[in-house]
DNA sequence: CAGTATCCCCCCTGATACTG
DNA sequence: CAGTATCAGGGGGGATACTG
C-alpha cells in the first residue's frame, strides 16, 4: 500500500493498515496463529507466490509483527513467529473472521474456528464494552478526532449541512 | 484486491478482506463511523482521489456495506451511509484502532478517540473473552479449521516437525 | 457539489528459472 | 527446502479536465 503511504497520517487506523501491509499480511498473520512456522507451510496453505512471500514476510519482520528464528526442532532452517506486537493483532483477526461468519459466510459454513481453548467452545463475539465489562450497543460508542488533528464536519452528532 | 479473488476461499478472514476490498475502504468506513456522509467529506478527509473514492464507494455498495439514501437536510445531493453490515465492523475498526495507538503511535498522539459516549471514558480495550465476561490471555484463545476445510501442519499445539 | 472520463504510473502479484 | 532473480500483467490509485 504505497503511493501514498498512511505512515504520515495522524490516524492510528491509518497508521496501523501501513504497518500491516497488504491483505496477504493479515492472512499471513492469521496462518501464524494458527501455528505456521515454516515458509512451506505459509507458501501452501495460502498458495501464494513464493516471492510475494517473501516480501509480505520481510515487510512484517520490518515491522515488528514478526520475528525469524532458528527451527524449533533443530534443523536448519529457520522459522517466522509472532512478535508480542504481532500477537496483539489478534483481535483484529478475531473482529474480522466474526464479521465474515456473520455477514459473508461460506456455503460450506466457517473454515477458521475461533475458540476458548479450555472450554472448547465458540469465542464470544468480541466486541466494544463499557469499563464494567457490558457489552454496549454501537451506537453508543463515540469516534471522533482528536486535538491536534484537523476537525472538519462531524463530531457527534451529524445533522449540520455543512 | 483482485489477481485471486479471496472470496472463494472458505475462510472468514479472507473472505471479509475481499468485501472490505482495499485498505481505503476501512478508512471510508471509519469516516462514516465519525459521521461523514457526503462525497465532498470523505474526500477532503482523507485526500482520495475523487475517481478512487467513487470506486471505492461503488465497491461497498455493492458488498451491501454502505448505502446511497437522500440527504438527509433535503438538499439534492445524496449521502453515504453505513448498514447495519458496515456499522458491524466497528470491532474490526477499534481493534485496528487500537492496536495503531499502542504500537505505532503518531508523536503528536493518536488522532481518532474512541470512546464510550455516556461516560466520555476512553473505551475499554477490545478483547477476546470467555463466557462470563472475563477478558483472557491470548494464548488461551483457540484457532483452527474446521472439518471441511483443509487441515495442514498446525492443531493447538505446534510442536510437531511436519 | 458530485461525480464521470481519460490517461498514466507503479506496485502488487504471479510464473518460471535458478541457487545455497 | 528456502529462498532469490527476472520478467510480465493488471488493477488500484492519482491528476486533470469535463459535465449535470
Amino acid at each position: 500500500m504505497k503511493t501514498k503511504s498512511f505512515s504520515d497520517m495522524q490516524c492510528s487506523i491509518a497508521r496501523a493498515l501501513d504497518h500491516v501491509g497488504s491483505w496477504w499480511s493479515l492472512l499471513i498473520i492469521r496462518d501464524a496463529m494458527m501455528g505456521a512456522r515454516r515458509f512451506k507451510h505459509f507458501q501452501e496453505n495460502l498458495g501464494i507466490a513464493k516471492n510475494t512471500l517473501t516480501s509480505r514476510l520481510t515487510d512484517l519482520i520490518e515491522g515488528g509483527i514478526m520475528e525469524k528464528v532458528p527451527a524449533s526442532d533443530g534443523y536448519a532452517h529457520e522459522e517466522y513467529v509472532l512478535t508480542e506486537r504481532g500477537r496483539e493483532l489478534a483481535p483484529v483477526i478475531i473482529a474480522l473472521a466474526q464479521w465474515g461468519d456473520k455477514w459473508v459466510a461460506h456455503e460450506k459454513g466457517p473454515s477458521t474456528v475461533i475458540t476458548v481453548r479450555e472450554s472448547g467452545e465458540k469465542l464470544p463475539r468480541i466486541w466494544p464494552r463499557r469499563e464494567d465489562g457490558e457489552p454496549m450497543a454501537l451506537k453508543d460508542v463515540g469516534m471522533r478526532r482528536a486535538n491536534g488533528a484537523p476537525q472538519k464536519i462531524w463530531h457527534e452528532e451529524k445533522e449540520d449541512p455543512s
